[in-house]
DNA sequence: TGTAACTCCCCTCCG
DNA sequence: GGGAGTTACA
């Protein structure tokens, strides 16, 4: 062993129970830690013992919920390893072995691989894909590319009653539900089907021929949506020779959030750790809250059989929360069954309890939100350092609207993100098509945007192009059009040949040469042109940082980079923070806002309705509540809307909170007045309304 | 026949 | 803001 030149003091760093993950965790290891409890930090510091026990970085995969705790967590171990001195400072990106030129711009802080399940996937497959037939220029469909092709194919498959979009024919969002679900749960498409969409079964053999159709079209546009790079990673290991060199290259296997895994992740990484056995997950159940994803607890509760010499660990002293917040916590979470007891328990001093608010409707509700951040803020607390919480993305507009009147600086995540505009979608689709002649869903986004060019126009087109085999080609392509589409046609000669000739000048060359076309297009299409216009340059500076366009596909396909809605890129001046409860996961506030706490949004009636789900929806108040350090404001509206007599009730799980934990009252007297929403049907049933829409509690700043 | 323009209505969560 | 459905025009 090396000598202890080091300057981390683990010991002392950490608390008992930290330690002994840190130093002991070899072998199978399932550490059960509360929200708070430093799982975080308890993963960096293991990672940063591993190096300096000399273990090689690369030997170590660390696979995270998102990209950003990924890069968060591996700079941090930059920091520590950055102490230990030269000896034993880690090697940098160096990966050789299993990884080539394609990944070299990846999520590192120390040459640890780091990332997502499918950002590693990702990076994996364009390297070892050709084992299974896959060629290292896929693309990745998102969400709304998916949907646009099985659209397309609901059609084709589906009849004439499906083409002229029969009238009882379900969304492609539902197809994609289901397909996806079964892709994640490792189901047939009818018992995918029975869970997801059981009052559509005697559609069933529909589903079925679209599923088919939908995975033969990728294979021949070589494309992968988000759950295919799990599957497909997965295939992967099923070839002896990929899966013994991949079970050779990682000694040490650590997955954050395991509770949040599906059938699928949890396959690989029993399979890749099956050589070295150094398996380390780390979950906690209460915050389970992706089962949408087909998120599967039972591989937390099943760890220790599938492992029976693993090791268990837990941590429930929470280091985040005053004693108030963390009561409140307790408390909500004490309502669900399902569940491991556990305590999270703090030494911290008494602070305030958390704080009830009521308002007449969202936009009242926004106004009593900014003055309440403006007293904060007056008060000396950083706007980075409150965020304000909701289930749904559309939920944050009352706010923002509230927010830009009064200046106050915000960043928006979750819901429509930066590369899910429709106007940085087009430019991406021009990257996508230089990269992969074959995209088809690039050709339909980009020809949609020439004039006299529609679906079946495009269609033709798309037909025509499969026969090229290069884009030096594309003037030789025949097709017959008909007036009105040749404009349009010739212009896209002009504008993808423009975008070819950039192709070695990079991706940030190839957004530029399409920009004067697209810039004719948005004046037409888009009040906000000069805006979208400026996203496009944004875009076009973020791709000048990739050498290769592939690289720049890949990471904008996987969301991993985003820039900000409200005009604050991250990182710049002290923004408060909007976010879905599901994005803010993993992070802290010193103050949470959580909003809309109506029965009609948490629980949402669709979510309570599934099987479990109550409990589910209950997870995620929790969830939101354990994000605040010091204060925390729980706010209700009344009303969906000033003008309209459609009243909301305080969210049941309000109701669950006891007396005296919090201050005001919920607004409404004894039973009266609330809602519930049936755990089965999604009924809701109205006991009779609170009508009179007083506020009973106003807010005041004095006790802050 | 195919495209464009117009209206209505909705909206859970995500890599 | 955007998707689906409808209607008017080339």
């Amino acid at each position: 062993m090396s000598v202890s030149t080091h300057m981390i003091d683990f010991k002392k760093e950490l608390n008992q129970a930290q330690y002994e993950v840190v130093t002991k965790a070899d072998g199978p290891s399932l550490v059960l830690a509360g929200a708070g409890s430093g799982k975080t930090r308890t993963l960096v510091y293991r990672v940063a013992y591993l190096l300096e026990q000399g273990v090689a970085p690369e030997r170590i995969l660390l696979l995270t919920f998102t990209n950003k705790a990924a890069h968060e967590m591996l700079s941090r171990v930059g920091e520590l390893v950055g102490k230990m001195g030269k000896k034993t400072k880690p090697r940098t990106l160096n990966r050789e072995e299993v990884q080539g030129e394609a990944g070299a711009h990846s999520a590192t802080g120390a040459g640890v691989w780091g990332g997502t399940f499918h950002h590693v996937a990702n990076r994996l497959l364009r390297k070892l894909g050709s084992a299974i037939g896959l060629k290292s220029n896929f693309t990745i469909l998102d969400r709304e590319d998916s949907k646009d092709m099985l659209k397309r194919i609901i059609k084709e498959v589906g009849g004439p009653e499906a083409a002229k979009g029969g009238r009882r024919m379900p969304q492609p969002g539902i197809f994609l539900e289901v397909i996806g679900y079964a892709a994640n749960a490792q189901l047939k498409i009818d018992e995918a089907m029975e869970l997801k969409y059981p009052e559509g079964m005697q559609l069933f053999p529909l589903f079925e021929k679209v599923a088919a159709r939908y995975a033969e079209k990728k294979q021949m546009t070589h494309s992968l949506d988000f759950d295919d790079l799990l599957t497909a990673w997965l295939r992967l290991l099923k070839v002896p020779r990929v899966r013994e060199k991949l079970q050779g290259f990682w000694e040490y296997i650590l997955v954050d959030e395991y509770q949040d895994t599906n059938v699928v992740q949890d396959e690989i990484v029993r399979t890749l750790a099956a050589k070295h056995k150094n398996l380390l997950v780390v979950g906690d159940d209460a915050q389970s809250i992706y089962s949408f994803r087909a998120a599967n607890i039972e591989n937390i509760l099943q760890f220790p059989k599938q492992f029976p010499n693993a090791k268990v660990f837990k941590l429930e002293e929470n280091y985040r929360s005053s004693p108030e917040i963390l009561s409140v916590a307790n408390e909500v979470i004490a309502h669900n069954e399902a569940q491991f007891k556990k305590t999270l328990f703090t030494g911290q001093e008494p602070f305030i309890k958390p704080e009830l608010m009521v308002a007449q409707d969202p936009a009242e509700e926004a106004e009593q939100v900014a003055e309440r951040i403006m007293a904060l803020e007056d008060e000396g607390v950083l706007l980075d350092r409150i965020a304000v919480l909701f289930r749904a993305a559309h939920q944050s507009q009352a706010l923002e609207l509230e927010l830009n009147k009064r200046n106050i600086p915000y960043e928006m995540r979750g819901g429509l993100r930066f590369f899910e505009r429709a106007h940085i979608k087009d430019a991406l689709a021009y990257t996508r098509l230089i990269a992969n002649l074959n995209d088809e869903s690039a050709w339909y986004r980009v020809l949609a945007t020439y004039e006299g060019i529609g679906d079946v126009t495009a269609q033709k087109i798309i037909m025509a192009a499969g026969e090229l085999a290069d884009w030096i080609q594309l003037p030789e392509l025949s097709v017959s059009l008909s007036q009105a589409a040749s404009k349009g046609w010739s212009d896209f000669v002009t504008t993808i040949g423009a975008a070819h000739g950039q192709l070695k000048a990079g991706p940030g060359a190839i957004i530029r040469a399409i920009m004067p076309y697209y810039r004719r297009y948005a004046e037409l299409q888009y009040q906000d042109f000069k805006d979208r216009m400026d996203d496009i340059e944004q875009l076009a500076l973020f791709a000048d940082r990739y050498e290769t366009l592939e690289e720049f596909i890949a990471d904008t396909s996987l969301q991993e980079a985003y820039a900000v809605r409200g005009g604050h890129e991250e990182g710049h001046e002290p923004s408060v923070v909007l976010s879905t409860i599901h994005q803010a996961k993993g992070l802290e506030w010193n103050t949470v806002f959580i909003i809309s706490l109506t029965n009609s949004s948490l629980p949402h009636p669709r979510a309570a309705a599934e099987e479990g789900g109550l409990e589910e929806e209950r997870r995620l108040f929790y969830v939101a509540i354990t994000r605040a350090q010091r204060r925390l404001y729980l706010v209700y509206p009344l009303s969906s809307s000033r003008f309209t007599m459609s009243l909301h009730q305080p969210s049941q799980f309000l109701r669950e909170i006891a007396n005296g934990l919090i201050t005001g009252k919920l607004d409404t007297d004894g039973d009266e007045g609330y809602i519930d929403v049936d755990p089965v049907t999604g009924d809701i049933t109205s006991n009779g309304v609170d009508d009179d829409g007083e506020r009973s509690f106003l807010p005041s700043i004095d006790d802050l």
